[in-house]
DNA sequence: TCAAGGTGCTAACACGTGTTATCAATTTAT
DNA sequence: ATAAATTGATAACACGTGTTAGCACCTTGA
């Protein structure tokens, strides 16, 4: 119980090889034993309690049979609530295909060379990388090995495996949305200042859309923010009162931007969606719940977890996957904070019971 | 650069023992080693970027440098909002420290003995459990080994190592501060209906504070919800419909029922907090964003996270801790669910730039 | 000159496992 | 009756590393 229990040990008590132990339990398909000393093997390794060594197997396997989820900066762990359902997507099918889940974070190794090193350390059989830095050297080296890594959100490399959503869409769905409500001077926060493709992509979107409508973009209502609620709070403080007067619609870079926009506006005695119209990218559980409830546009950050793993293991496995680009579908959810009038009641109510 | 290199590539490129390289790459004290050969070994293992291989070095070395994340439910990964702010405390801490994490689910393995199988394995140095079941026999058997554990809530056995919030006394001060406010029919919406030590005690500090205040409890007034915003809609529903008419406040276990008892409130065109208070606890990123904005009692699960894995540490280090049993203070935060004319305002505006 | 002690390095073992090549015993085919 | 084939089990190797014991050489002291 207290001490190790090896696969020696399960031998010496079945009176058999080591060898045989390892055949035995292994099921192995081609090895020739007999039914009489395998029961006794199985016997053994029950009374002893044995579970095999993974270190020592991982080891003369050359597999880990463990993927490593890689975030981009791990503290923004707390701040980015895109991961919660990300982690809970990969972890559902990684555990189901019976591989193990490391977190490991992309800034702040030492060395130069971070994933590369992780590779060369052994511990892992795939990576997952969240929004990768656009123009990593380390990551754009070890993809083009060919090693099993998939992305989620493209990096722009050749024989990069990605699987993302159409953020470019996304944010020319939401900002059409507003216009076809009758908005016409429509804002944006983005939801970060750095180089993540998904922040530039949303806003491109935004662009296409005022384009497509005519309506000629105005830089002062266009503001960056980054992943907290409080830089959209201080975007729409400073939106209202530009030169050309606030804006009568918001279109958030995610949903926590969205909640800071909407708590200035009414803050400031704003109606919402009346005087302003707020619609947000990302459908987090809270946002159904806000009053007005956030409009936003749903980007399944769970399904992209499970899918992203689901393209790992295929890569790991060694085959070709029908596609090295999986794009995950999104939509429009139009709820109260740009719909006037619109029922908050929940369409399914869970029976609580006393 | 593709393929792996060992270090008795680097002995051989270096012209040493494979020895000698183990020797000077990790500066081995009482090591009587030449500056000059110990500068071949350090250009060799550049000039072949030798990374060592750490399952070979784990093998050797019987510990992995990894602690175990283990979740009671992988499936309440999505909708456990309290996991974020965890998971990030944890990861800076293990970080820090230079150990890496794995994330593992305790129910669905295979096996009667999930805890015992998983330390087999010697895939970890150590554990943090998470909310573990009260009376799962599987962890008793472990914690009463001495291995290192370190559980988020108690379990209620001898040698256990926790990190805790003092539930009860949350319970409380949150159904004080309702009661201070001159609110007599307090109801309560638990966060899960199942055998968790945190709903019971903060039901418990809920009852006490009814009692020190003279007021008899009405079981009318006491629904159970789950992790899901939507069940404290619902309860709240069933509340205003209670026998002896609407509660004039609500003790929400957490923030997320907090949110779903709130917009049942305003969409069946209740006031809060003049008809209703509301009060949660865990003070979510987002809870300060709700309008009106969330009153809370604070139970900063980031520093339960690195304190859990502080703990950890000296375990694994062999060492006595100061304390085997960390409380982590939580405190009442006040804000529009519950006071009247509450300033929305944030303190801190962080600027957004353009 | 010879023992004693220090310096610089390495052969050999250990960690726990999966797998291949091989051997002995038994059965089948000729 | 003998060769050939099959069955049942294992010795030996491999995975990549850290560490101990020990060897050869050189310096020091008397």
């Amino acid at each position: 119980m207290t001490s190790k229990v090896r696969s020696i040990d399960v031998a010496n008590l079945a009176k058999v090889s080591r060898t045989t132990v390892s055949q035995v339990l292994n099921g192995v398909a081609d090895a020739r034993i007999g039914e009489e000393t395998r029961q006794k093997v199985l016997a053994a390794a029950r009374m002893l309690n044995y579970t095999p060594n993974e270190v020592g197997r991982s080891l003369v396997r050359g597999s880990t049979k463990t993927v490593a989820l890689v975030l981009r900066d791990i503290s923004l762990i707390e701040v980015d609530l895109f991961l919660q359902p990300l982690l809970s997507g990969i972890m559902k099918s990684a555990r189901q295909a019976g591989y193990g889940l490391r977190v490991e974070g992309a800034r702040g190794s030492l060395g130069g060379d971070p994933y590369g090193d992780l590779v060369a350390s052994g511990m892992i059989d795939g990576m997952i990388v969240e929004n990768p830095d656009a123009g990593d050297q380390s990551l754009a080296r070890l993809v083009n090995t060919g090693w099993p890594v998939v992305q989620l959100g493209s990096q722009g490399l050749p024989f990069e495996n990605t699987v993302q959503t159409d953020n470019q869409l996304a944010g020319r769905v939401a900002t059409e949305h507003l216009l076809q409500l009758g908005r016409r001077r429509v804002a944006h926060v983005s939801y970060s200042t750095s180089e993540i493709r998904a922040v530039v992509e949303r806003k491109a979107g935004y662009f296409d859309a005022l384009k497509n409508a005519k309506i000629p973009p105005e830089m002062e209502l266009v503001k960056n923010g980054d992943f907290e609620s409080s830089s959209g709070y201080a975007a729409m403080v400073e939106l209202m009162s530009a030169p050309g007067g606030p804006p009568d619609a918001v279109f958030a870079g995610s949903d926590a931007i969205g909640y800071g926009v909407i708590a200035a506006a009414l803050d400031a005695g704003l109606r919402v969606p009346k005087d302003v119209a707020v619609i947000g990218v990302d459908d987090l559980r809270t946002s159904a719940y806000f009053r007005p409830s956030l409009s936003t546009v749903r980007i399944h950050p769970s399904l992209a977890g499970s899918a992203a793993m689901g393209l790992l293991i295929e890569l790991m496995r060694g085959r070709e996957p029908q596609s090295r680009c999986i794009y995950i579908a999104s939509e429009l959810i139009a709820r109260g904070s740009t719909l006037e009038g619109f029922d908050n009641t929940p369409r399914v109510l869970s029976s609580a019971n006393s």
